[in-house]
DNA sequence: AAATAAGTAGGAATAATTCCTACTTATTTT
DNA sequence: AAAATAAGTAGGAATTATTCCTACTTATTT
């Protein structure tokens, strides 16, 4: 891979934030400091990250989303806010449960927790304007 | 919801196999006893059937998979061949371990293992021909 | 400095899914 | 049983995420 200020700039981007940007949210974030970037360069570089393991995808709703973060974590979904948060939790431990269960040769485990975040419990219902 | 044929079609087909069938599957499968349906009509009502649970919608690279399976198990996606193969796991332990340590009203958690099917793993890879 | 291989912009193409409209059918009411 | 009505259908258009293509640009090597 040779260096590129359109890759790195993305790079950073998905680095800076802990909120599972999308393709369309990576673009709009890297704009504001490189307006000419377009979507096919984002959705190539993606690609290239992903395969290098430098970021990780997730796909929710049949979206694609990046995250930096690419320790042994997990998330949750929430079905109200929709937002994507991260728990500290390992899969080592099941995927070795699950090793010794099976004759798959399972590499990788990804757990998705869902429901009603903290936030969206706590808060009262948006009412809705007559 | 009120009876439709087509509707019980579509139900039937999913609890016939247990590969995780797409929605062009699942057409595919209803076309042959039904031909005039439409995708649409799968469409609404995989949609109609998954908000009543009577089906699992999964997602596998972006794209929607269903199961009639409505059991707490979970899946290995084999990354060479591409299928989608149940696993005996439950995932309530887990769950429970999970509402413990965290604030969010957790109410689903889907475990996804991937990695290389045993098929695959003891096939030798098909040879490209010269 | 010249060569070349990788990267880019931006628009076209593709694929999964949703939406829309006029028609049909299962169910309820009389 | 016939009429009313609300749910369902076919089929095509629209939408959205993603990939592909082409001519141009740039980082790196020689």
């Amino acid at each position: 891979m040779r260096y590129s200020q359109q890759r790195d700039l993305i790079l950073q981007s998905i680095r800076a934030v802990d909120t599972h940007p999308n393709a369309q949210d990576i673009l709009t974030m890297v704009q504001s400091n490189f307006p000419t970037i377009s979507m096919g360069t984002i959705y190539r570089n993606l690609s290239q990250l992903v395969n290098n393991k430098l970021i990780l995808e997730l796909t929710f709703n049949g979206v694609s989303h990046y995250d930096g973060n690419i320790y042994d974590h997990q998330h949750f979904y929430c079905t109200q806010c929709k937002s994507i948060i991260d728990c500290n939790i390992t899969s080592s431990n099941i995927l070795k449960k699950f090793l010794k269960s099976t004759k798959h040769d399972a590499q990788n485990c990804q757990i998705l927790f869902s429901g009603t975040c903290h936030d969206c419990k706590s808060k009262p219902k948006k009412e809705i304007a007559c």
